[in-house]
DNA sequence: GCAAGGTC
């Protein structure tokens, strides 16, 4: 009986190139078979009388041809931290004080059933199991986990590991026949770091989430994590930051000139100053001076650069901007265009190919019906044999299309989720541009500036002439700035015009999905592959929310609430160095500066202080905490008047995500259903033309439509409930019916002549017309579903403005003079 | 029902 050689790697995609690899190089033969879970299958061979051999470490080993190489995967960790019971997170949380979780030794559980049993299975056949994981901190836990559980079935097993950083057949087949051990430090390291992780998260987690539920509140988990309460820290503080700035006055100036292709200006270049006294001198000296003189005129070639390969973070960051989508979705959209073949392991950090030719590559596209032109372009300029080169990581290559497809296979691919297929699309062309990019050529340019003296004082302007735009004729992802300068001569003279502009200094901007991806990576916060999943965690947990095209990232009321919680009894939990700092202390295990224990004893006392320091002040604490969940949620908002007792009807929360209104009255019974989703707001100067209850608004973040509480369920037909459209009355902007009355209504005075302004409903046209000079302003025209009201004066010009209701549509107020439209603050 | 990090 011969011996069986077993190799494992981290994921099903290192398995496939090792099988391949010892097909080409050792021309080995295959079968496989089906292993325990859907994607680890297990390839397995004879050895055919090659003349293979390896080592691990000193001890050689050499294949017989009785002997059988089987090559198989885990899907990333097999095991995962929790606690014993009754710790662990599916006992009821509140059978345990969360403070007794911090110093508890966590156990490791299997993540999932099958993968256990595929691993013991493969143990068990096996003499020697090969450690492919790759070549970082977790996946050399992660080879930990497969030893450990290997040798549970089969004691008598040999053990070897591979270090590789491409998995090109050559470099897979060095690793494979000069083995190693496991890092058993760098596994020390990793191991201590994921159960600070946990000590940390599940005891402040739970602290905050049962303290809310002994308040009333259920059905919601207030979560801490190092990353993610960071995330929720950048948001926060960018956004106070935001709020509490005072703009303060400048003024610039700048000088006219005219030149044979028009006028020009340049700026002084001791812009901007904050004493307007400095300003009107200057001014009053230009105007004097009247003339200036062409003091310098600079040439000087330079090139726009090609990107560099794609990394994870730049395109999630990148698809984010352009394709106005979450990075979470892009991460998501990406992982199925790689396991459909279409592109590269989408979680790297590498923008440096290995190859030095990418010819093969570039030759899938030549007949490509988008990409096809560029392609050949790219091939015959030579560009394939010198790509752009960035960092080079030792994790994966950079992100590269596989395949040349057309939409329609995107399509199919895409075909259960069709509103994805556009973005699907969207990214996988993106790819495949910036691949072409790389390798096509840079833009040059011609940079130029001008400078002119005037009354002993210098004005410039910079300007750029494109001599050849490279790759930018096709990629467009990135703008290019400048405009062509005239030549002008030095020692020419100009008439001047001189021009003071007052501007204010802006505050710094909102974090945008995109922008935050990227600061993240600054700060070292998350990795790779997990920044988008933080992102998306402070929003799923409503502590942030997003808003506009741009995903401008806004913190909620809760949010708020907890950022001020932490900030003030836990700031070292908070900011972001606190994932670093917990990671550094890791590291000393691994250089032998700490020991595990030490790590432990560290975290715990820095979790117990802002611990106890919570429960200290846990009254105040969770009554601030409830009250913005309730401030969020609306629940406790008076919506209408109880048509039985004339008390108010107020928004309670029901059981799961169900909410209903009651009323307020203790001796009133009275309360109504109301729907689940969607923002309540009352819809002003409107009452419900059968019962005369409140109508109600109810929007999301991109629709909105209205209901009367009342008759949603005392007039449903058969189980559905009533819609406002399911109403007959003409009078009603809101009814299936409606009837376009047409009343006139003043708005202000004419900013021309002085007349009256007024808002008049001809059918379904709306007119914003002066009464004296007849000048008319845009309105929204009226549809059914389509409500337009006076609201408030205008901020800018104190005109009324208009609030709008359209069905389908986010409510917004409009002010026509200015044609300023103003989305109510959530 | 919790973390972050692998992976699907």
């Amino acid at each position: 009986m011969g011996a069986t050689i077993s190799i494992l790697a981290e994921k099903p995609s290192i398995a496939r190139a090792l099988v391949r690899a010892f097909s080409i190089v050792y021309k080995l033969k295959f079968k496989s078979r089906k292993g325990k879970t859907r994607y680890n299958y297990i390839f397995e061979s004879s050895i055919d009388n090659q003349n293979i051999s390896f080592r691990i470490e000193k001890d050689e080993y050499r294949l017989r041809k009785e002997d059988r190489l089987i090559i198989s995967s885990v899907t990333g960790h097999i095991l995962n931290y929790d606690y014993l019971p009754p710790f662990d997170k599916d006992t009821n949380w509140h059978n345990s004080d969360p403070l007794d979780l911090i110093e508890l030794e966590p156990i490791e559980v299997p993540i999932r059933a099958n993968m256990l049993l595929h691993v013991e299975e493969i143990g068990k056949e096996s003499d020697v199991v090969v450690i492919a994981t790759d070549w970082d901190g977790h996946g050399e836990s992660i080879g930990r986990q497969i030893l450990e559980i290997a040798t549970r079935s089969n004691k008598k097993i040999h053990h070897g590991r591979m270090h590789f950083t491409s998995t090109n057949p050559i470099s897979l087949m060095k690793a494979f026949e000069l083995q190693t051990d496991l890092n058993w430090d760098w596994i020390k390291q990793v191991d201590s770091l994921r159960k600070q992780d946990l000590r940390m998260g599940s005891s402040i987690t739970r602290f905050l989430t049962v303290g809310i539920q002994n308040r009333g509140i259920q059905n919601r988990i207030i979560s801490y994590g190092p990353c993610q309460t960071s995330v929720l820290w950048l948001i926060t503080n960018r956004f106070l930051e935001n709020r509490s700035f005072s703009p303060e006055k400048f003024w610039k100036v700048s000088v006219k000139i005219s030149t044979s292709e028009g006028p020009l200006f340049l700026n002084w270049k001791g812009n901007p100053v904050t004493d307007e006294k400095i300003v009107e001198d200057l001014i009053s000296e230009l105007g004097n001076a009247r003339e200036g003189t062409i003091t310098d005129y600079n040439e000087e070639q330079g090139i726009i650069k090609r990107p560099l390969p794609l990394d994870t973070d730049t395109l999630e960051a990148e698809c984010s901007q352009f394709f106005r989508i979450s990075p979470k979705q892009i991460a998501d959209i990406a992982e199925r265009l790689y396991n459909n073949g279409l592109i590269t392991y989408p979680r790297t950090e590498s923008s440096f190919y290995l190859e030095k030719d990418l010819t093969k590559l570039a030759q899938k596209f030549t007949s490509h019906d988008d990409f096809g032109l560029v392609a050949e372009e790219c091939i015959k300029r030579g560009g394939v044999q010198n790509p752009s080169k960035g960092r080079f990581t030792k994790d994966h290559e950079p992100i590269k299309p596989v395949k040349a497809v057309n939409r329609s296979e995107i399509e199919k691919i895409f075909k259960k989720s069709p509103a994805m297929i556009n973005h699907a699309w969207n990214i996988y062309s993106y790819v495949v541009w910036r691949f072409l990019a790389t390798i096509h050529s840079e833009a040059t340019v011609v940079n130029q500036y001008i400078i002119l003296t005037a009354a002993s004082e210098e004005f410039i302007v910079k300007g750029r002439r494109i001599v050849n735009l490279g790759y930018l004729k096709f990629y467009k992802f990135k703008k290019i700035k400048g405009k062509e300068l005239p030549r002008l001569e030095k020692g020419r003279k100009q008439v001047i015009e001189a021009f003071k502009h007052q501007g204010f200094t802006t505050p710094p901007s909102l974090w945008s999905e995109s922008q935050l991806i990227r600061e993240m990576a600054k700060l070292n916060l998350g990795t790779d592959a997990t920044r988008a999943s933080h992102i998306d965690t402070v929003q799923k947990r409503m502590y942030t929310i997003n808003q506009g095209p741009r995903r401008i990232l806004v913190p909620t009321s809760l949010g708020m609430a907890l950022y001020q919680v932490l900030t003030q009894n836990a700031k070292d939990l908070i900011i972001p160095e606190i994932r670093g700092k917990v990671e550094s202390w890791t590291q000393q295990i691994r250089d032998h500066e700490k020991t595990p224990e030490d790590i432990d004893n560290l975290v715990i006392e820095l979790t117990t202080r802002g611990l106890q320091r919570m429960k200290a002040n846990q009254e105040e604490i969770f009554s601030t905490l409830v009250q913005s969940i309730e401030s969020m949620t609306g629940i406790g908002k008076v919506l209408g008047v109880c048509s039985e007792c004339q008390g108010n009807l107020v928004l309670h929360q029901g059981k799961g995500d169900s909410r209903f209104l009651k009323c307020s009255n203790p001796l009133c019974k009275t309360s109504f259903p109301l729907p689940k989703k969607g923002d309540l707001s009352i819809v002003e100067n409107e009452n419900c033309r059968i019962c005369n209850g409140t109508p109600l608004l109810v929007s999301s973040k991109s629709y909105s439509w209205v209901m009367c509480p009342i008759c949603w369920t005392r007039e449903a037909i058969n189980d559905r409930p009533w819609f406002c459209t399911d109403c007959n009355r003409t009078d009603c902007p809101f009814s299936g019916s409606w009837e376009v009355p047409s009343p006139e209504q003043y708005l202000g005075n004419c900013p021309d002549c002085g007349g009256d302004v007024l808002i008049k409903f001809d059918q379904q046209i709306t007119q914003v017309i002066c009464n004296k000079c007849n000048r008319t302003w845009k309105a929204p025209n009226l549809r059914k579903g389509t409500s337009i009201t006076l609201s408030d004066p205008c901020e800018k010009c104190g005109h009324q403005t208009l609030y709008v209701i359209k069905r389908g549509k986010k409510p917004y107020r409009l002010c026509v003079f200015c044609s300023l439209f103003f989305f109510q603050d959530k």
